[in-house]
DNA sequence: GTGGAGCACTTTTTT
DNA sequence: AGTGCTCCAC
């Protein structure tokens, strides 16, 4: 078998088509579990051994962790081969570009950094830091326009900046459009990449869309890959637009949608295709099991969020044959997957908020079940990762480092705490829904699934319903063999005990798909007491 | 410069 | 509840 067969012989017949279409622009409409990555990386392969030169690739991403993914992808399929192609973030990128032209004596101001430099500045604007980063990365984005609050501030910022020759995160895609609308610059770069592959381009803001147009040129070919039902960033500024108006941007597109589901089992794709079928503003597609049926989806009303973390703890442990307490209340091991062991990284709790992961964390504590928090803020752990990204982003700052080690020392400011997860770690994962997409676990419990959790609506005016839905299908689709959604009747939630009701999204899923299982109230002890006195 | 009272806030956050 | 901020007294 030539390489040529190779490429093209683990591919179905759409990913094939999204593989081989090299001519123009193109659309991948990618579902989860349907091979992305896998087509990505072989069409890369596919160009460069049809002569192709690697300069004249480009494939971008958002995250460092989907470019690694797709670099250890393109290995496989080209060998050690893979040399000169550019597969990069989109902060990578624009990095490269300021390098590349002669403009490297800046230092990368983070986040953190950021919010020190507002804190100085916001004083007596009734603007909070944090909300002046926002508004200042929006205005660099251009998603809005500065208004007089916070002009000032904003002007303040920049001469900061300035003074210190930083460049935030936004001026790594900001600068580049600048530069390259240029025209003189910009026509030694439209020269130079002919493919480029954008990963997630419903996620895309509208500088980094001028970013790929202006790279483009009117010669490079685009091929934008994603899904409408995944996009879930829109707070930061990303425009789902981008993505349904592909095929007017950029004319004569062609569009390949990948359908078959090669992750989930048959009642988790169903449920899911369910729940988003909800949703205007999106490609509509159907998504196919390529799996079998698999077990219903396990719904779960549990009294509190105690209990939940409970219920969580106990199914892991009937699966990995767990040695505490909770093993001897329950015998019912029938009906599991038991031709192929568990291990503690196949599991992961995933939730709305950061805030829920306390709960969940204390009961996992105490059964001695080792766990890993992906991202947020306030766990022990994190802060081992931050500590490690401090210290990273510090060796930066001093100015003597060498020009050579520039480059690698200035993308390692643009590392984040997600790059530090390995899903491989033998520890069952904790994360936030936005924090899980991209990943697949065996089995996944979604905690919280609860009216104001899940939509979101606590301290919030407008919720976009739509966002909130893609974001619970995001949720469900991580799971590739069980499923389990659960809600808590009663909440501890910052400071209130409050009441809650099953979320409305789980109306949405066909009861046919769905086991209910209900955990009654907690028997008063002294109740109990009674009655086991009958006997 | 620090410690404590008082107050506001509390969604998600690829870089 | 818990954090993180400001402000003021020392």
């Amino acid at each position: 078998m030539n390489l040529h067969e190779t490429i093209l012989s683990g591919l179905n017949e759409s990913q094939r088509e999204a593989v081989t279409s090299t001519e123009g622009h193109m659309l991948v409409v990618a579902g989860p579990g349907t091979g992305k990555t896998l087509t990505i990386a072989s069409r890369i392969a596919y160009l460069v051994n049809n002569g192709v030169s690697p300069g004249r690739i480009l494939a971008v991403t958002f995250t460092n962790r989907a470019a690694r993914e797709m670099r250890e992808r393109l290995e496989i399929l080209l060998g050690c081969n893979i040399k000169g192609i550019l597969i990069v973030t989109f902060h990578v990128l624009g990095l490269r570009l300021l390098m590349d032209t002669g403009t490297d004596d800046f230092v990368i101001c983070t986040r953190d950094d950021q919010i020190e430099i507002l804190k100085k500045l916001v004083k007596d604007s009734g603007i909070r830091p944090r909300q002046a980063a926002e508004r200042i990365s929006r205005i660099k984005s251009f998603i809005e326009e500065a208004d007089e609050n916070i002009d000032v501030i904003f002007k303040s910022y920049q001469s900061v900046l300035m003074k210190n020759s930083a460049l935030d995160f936004d001026d790594l895609i900001l600068k580049p459009v600048e530069m390259l609308g240029r025209n003189d610059m910009a026509s030694m770069y439209r020269e130079r990449f002919r493919h480029i592959m954008v990963d997630e381009y419903q996620d895309i803001n509208p500088a980094q869309f001028k970013l790929i147009k202006l790279i483009a040129g009117d010669k490079g070919s685009i091929c934008a890959v994603g899904d409408s039902d995944q996009a879930v960033y829109a707070f930061r500024g990303a425009d789902l637009r981008n993505f349904l108006n592909f095929e007017e941007d950029f004319k004569d597109a062609k569009r390949v949608i990948l359908c078959e589901n090669y992750r989930s089992n048959g009642m988790i794709v169903s449920a899911s295709n369910e729940l988003i079928k909800n949703n205007r503003d999106r490609i509509a597609k159907n998504i196919r099991a390529v799996r079998g049926k698999g077990r219903k989806v396990t719904v779960i009303s549990s009294p509190d969020e105690k209990t939940e973390g409970e219920v969580i703890v106990s199914e892991i442990e009937k699966r990995i044959g767990g040695t505490s307490h909770y093993q001897l209340m329950h015998s019912d091991h029938a009906g599991l997957d038991s031709d192929c062991a568990y291990s503690f990284s196949d599991f992961a709790v995933i939730f709305r908020t950061n805030a829920q992961a306390k709960a969940i964390e204390e009961v996992f504590i105490s059964s001695g079940i080792p766990y890993q928090i992906v991202g947020g803020k306030n766990s022990i752990q994190s802060k081992e990762v931050e500590n490690t990204l401090a210290y990273l982003h510090d060796i930066i700052s001093p100015a003597d480092i060498r020009h050579n080690d520039r480059d690698a020392s200035a993308e390692a400011a643009l590392l984040s705490p997600a790059d530090f997860f390995d899903p491989r770690a033998e520890a069952v994962s904790l994360m936030t829904m936005h924090m899980a997409k991209g990943l697949e676990f065996r089995v996944v419990f979604i905690a919280g699934v609860e009216e104001g959790l899940v939509p979101y609506t606590i301290n919030k005016d407008n919720t976009d319903i739509g966002e909130e839905r893609r974001l619970f299908y995001v949720g469900m689709t991580r799971a590739k063999d069980e499923l389990f959604l659960i809600h808590a009747r009663k909440r501890f939630l910052y400071g209130q005990r409050l009441v809650r009701s099953p979320s409305l999204f789980l109306k949405e899923i066909p009861e046919e798909l769905i086991e209910k299982r209900i955990i009654p109230d907690k028997v008063k002890k002294q109740k109990k007491d009674e009655q086991i006195g009958l006997f």
